[in-house]
DNA sequence: AAGCTTTGCTCAAACGATTGCGCAAAAATA
DNA sequence: TATTTTTGCGCAATCGTTTGAGCAAAGCTT
């Protein structure tokens, strides 16, 4: 009835110890023999005074927490919102809770979050990184499991799944040169960020050779970065290019935006194309082509992989070789190009 | 150095008890006299080592976990990431952890989740809650502080910032009816939670007595809804309305999509308005003219609301007066109707 | 010099669980 | 009946902190 039930409550309604009302509740009573009886009565009781654990208490004696701590860059951005989802889901199958922190790509608050986790006890980590040096993260991971997704660090033995940004970057471009286009401007997002040099290398690897018009702007995943370059490129009636590649869902509404005030139609005046997975992008017209990312299928390679080593760790195995996946994103064909 | 230190590796090291270590640690040197040449060999030594305190530990004796937890129906949904990341932000502010559980529109999920934030002692609770009836928060309530946002139970004495959904379909609808369209389609969303029911209630009160045709159509705050409702009323070539009013923004994508399909032109054709927050609203063509809801405005409140209730209940001071506020929205025009 | 205050710290008991070890009673075996 | 084995359970330490109470030494007062 109270919420102030405890098992030393449950002890004396019985009569038995906290030591026997403790393994009956964990279900270890066959394991120490406890009897049936005891088993029953102890059962009922505690369903009679609504007993909950304390998992305060419980993890502090079993040094389990039954929580993994997950962090992101920025929640409110429905690419990381999506993949927040799939992985609380994914953990709560397995019965572990999640502890979430938003880093707002600000390394600080990447570091406090990561502190806070190491704090807190938390059996596991799954980080979307922001800093540019892996040395926390490292340094973190020897205490905790930890699998990084989405972005990961160079040379680092960290395990990460990352979707293939080099090959969606070359999809989308080879894509474009495949239509005919001649020029293409490739609006980037934060030049540093590890997804950012993939898509780039991507798209001028791709161009190499070709006999193609091309250039590289931009600075941000924002709406105002691709608003404003094309902006730039585009006004006063030039049209410098014939095909657009936006790095990101949020560059391309920008650039849309741009476009309309502009006066120029999207298709007919000039192609585009776009990362990210955003079903949104369907319902504008014309419903844009883009490269999307597995997500689930890398969440669950994810989860899978942290549990791997969450294991092994308790139980003193060796750790299973790291795991470091890049997984191939797919060309979702509209009618933008 | 190692991840290993503690209280007591501290007290060691230095030769002081663990007592004074604490108590220099949490900041409470003064109020203990501790001298300055302990306060600093302590804090230097703590250092040195790379002390973290033991977060569980320290719930544990403190019945304190400096945790919240954020219970959200779905949190993919680009409006509860949206909502969620402003609640993090504000509660990481105020120094405190965010535990999110996901219910899935479930109330089976929700059960589990509000039990498992009562075990982990969060310090309170923001819900935005599914089950039909109030009881299960109610009880909760009693030992952990909790505030609603966003849906509220009828006739329940529970704390909740809502936005005030009677009001915006209210001015949704007078907005269409001042601009002269003549038969209205309303698409509702899950006809028995709060917000869907406040937003008919709103809609047909505003439609009283005028000389206005209308339908309420639908059962589902999805795309899919959407769709399917406008494919059956305006098949072949029927025009039974005017306008449309959908009441969220994914039956709103779904309307936009059947539309196409129809071959039938937004704004020229059909007027359309519709409920949320959805920046992406504005890069459909034509932008679309909607209801936003404060979500700032209200997470402030909520958050507000809920740490009066913790300190109050912590100094063991009288509860404050129930909050249960009805923000108004606001009217978004584009250019959609 | 005796008594009173202040200073600076330590002791030990919590918080609510888990768990290795041990032990009495019952049952089985000899 | 004496011994061994099994059954069923309890004792007490432990996890890493916090905190009320207490106490010796130093300083002050008269």
């Amino acid at each position: 009835m109270e919420g102030k039930s405890n098992i030393f409550t449950i002890a004396s309604r019985t009569g038995y110890s906290v030591s026997t009302v403790s393994r009956v509740l964990t279900g270890q009573a066959e394991k120490y023999r406890i009897s049936k009886k005891a088993i029953d009565l102890i059962s009922e009781t505690a369903r009679q005074v609504n007993y909950q654990p304390n998992l305060v208490a419980q993890s502090l004696r079993t040094k389990q927490s039954k929580t993994i701590g997950l962090l992101v860059p920025g929640i409110d951005n429905p690419f990381f919102a999506t993949l927040s989802g799939i992985i609380i889901k994914l953990l709560a199958d397995r019965g572990y809770h999640t502890l979430l922190a938003d880093s707002r790509e600000s390394d600080v608050e990447e570091e406090m979050a990561l502190q806070m986790f190491a704090g807190r006890k938390v059996d596991g980590i799954i980080s979307v990184p922001v800093a540019a040096s892996a040395e926390l993260h490292e340094q973190i991971s020897r205490d905790i499991p930890m699998v990084l997704i989405d972005r990961h660090f160079n040379h680092t033995s960290l395990p990460y799944v990352c979707t293939d940004n080099y090959l969606g970057a070359r999809m989308a471009t080879d894509f474009l040169l495949d239509k005919g286009y001649k020029s293409i401007l490739a609006i980037q997002g934060v030049p540093t960020s590890m997804p950012n040099q993939e898509r780039l290398r991507g798209f001028t690897d791709a161009i190499k050779g070709k006999p193609v018009h091309y250039a590289v702007v931009g600075n941000a995943f924002s709406v105002e970065n691709g608003h404003d370059e094309i902006m730039n490129c585009f006004s006063d009636g030039a049209r410098p290019f014939d095909a657009v590649f936006a790095f990101s869902a949020t560059i391309l509404l920008g650039a849309i935006d741009a476009f309309r005030r502009l006066n120029i139609e999207v298709k007919r005046d000039v192609g585009i194309i776009s990362y990210d997975n955003n079903g949104f992008l369907d319902f504008l017209d014309p419903a844009v082509t883009r490269i999307e990312q597995p997500l689930r299928e890398a969440s669950e390679i994810a989860v899978e992989t942290l549990f791997g080593i969450i294991d092994s760790r308790r139980e003193g195995l060796p750790e299973p070789t790291v795991c470091q996946r890049l997984i191939p994103p797919t060309l979702v064909v509209r009618s933008s190009c």
